[in-house]
DNA sequence: GATTCATATTCCTGGAAAGGAATATGAATG
DNA sequence: CATTCATATTCCTTTCCAGGAATATGAATC
């Protein structure tokens, strides 16, 4: 992977917290939304954005898109995923979108990083 | 310092090898040039970004112009080039240009940080 | 004070990308 | 098979930025 395309994705901040977010484990569209408050169109193209550039995949399940980290991530993005997640380690728009996340999928919390929740 | 504003100043080539660059001391735009092997134009262009956002900082020396990192880099800053330095290791383009700025001060690579060697 | 030298700025053009509104897709369900 | 639901795509407008050519600035030197 390229590392000039990461740092682009990097440069917006919805795709920040995407990426923050999807630290923690994989999501759906639906979560994205309510755990960020933006809008659908926003948050889906941003995926796709991401999803261009491989930073992201996909796996449909049933109606829901379920967005995950790539399994096995270049070094170049782990070490900048985890720069990220030391930096906005107090930045309270990062704190509260996890905080978020973890209201969503309270039974995911304790077992591990988190899953989408939607086939629940 | 903005999260944001560094990951705008990392998204373009030329400034990553800029910054990457700077990482050894402060450097006069000439030897931008000569080390990046770019145009005047081009390299102006992008330390005015960078100077802008706040990512490095000038001083006028006679006809010339020093551009360091800032004195006490936030740590969002120190964080994100240390990572690129890391994730550059590798690289031949980036240790291209080291190889290069140690040729162009090879008196000052053996005592610490390079200076700009303008006026010598 | 005219010239030279190092660097910055302006003016242009083209391309990328962000955001929103509207619409399309494709799976599930009645 | 019509509808609903989750998500993606298209179309549009606006803003930003990269790159190059030409020109401006400001310090030094003759």
């Amino acid at each position: 992977m390229e590392l000039l395309r990461i740092y682009e994705c990097l440069c917006d901040l919805t795709r920040l917290r995407l990426l923050h977010v999807l630290g923690e484990g994989p999501l759906c569209v639906c979560h994205f939304q309510e755990i960020l408050d933006e809008p659908q169109v926003k948050i889906s193209k941003h995926l796709a954005y991401l999803r261009a550039r491989g930073l992201v995949e996909v796996e449909r399940v049933g109606n829901w898109m379920v967005y995950e980290l790539p399994a096995k991530p270049p070094a170049e993005l782990r070490a900048n995923l985890a720069c990220l997640q030391d930096c906005v380690r107090e930045n309270p728009v990062f704190q509260r979108d996890l905080s978020r996340l973890r209201k969503l999928a309270p039974q995911l919390a304790a077992s591990g990083p988190a899953r989408c929740g939607c086939r629940d």
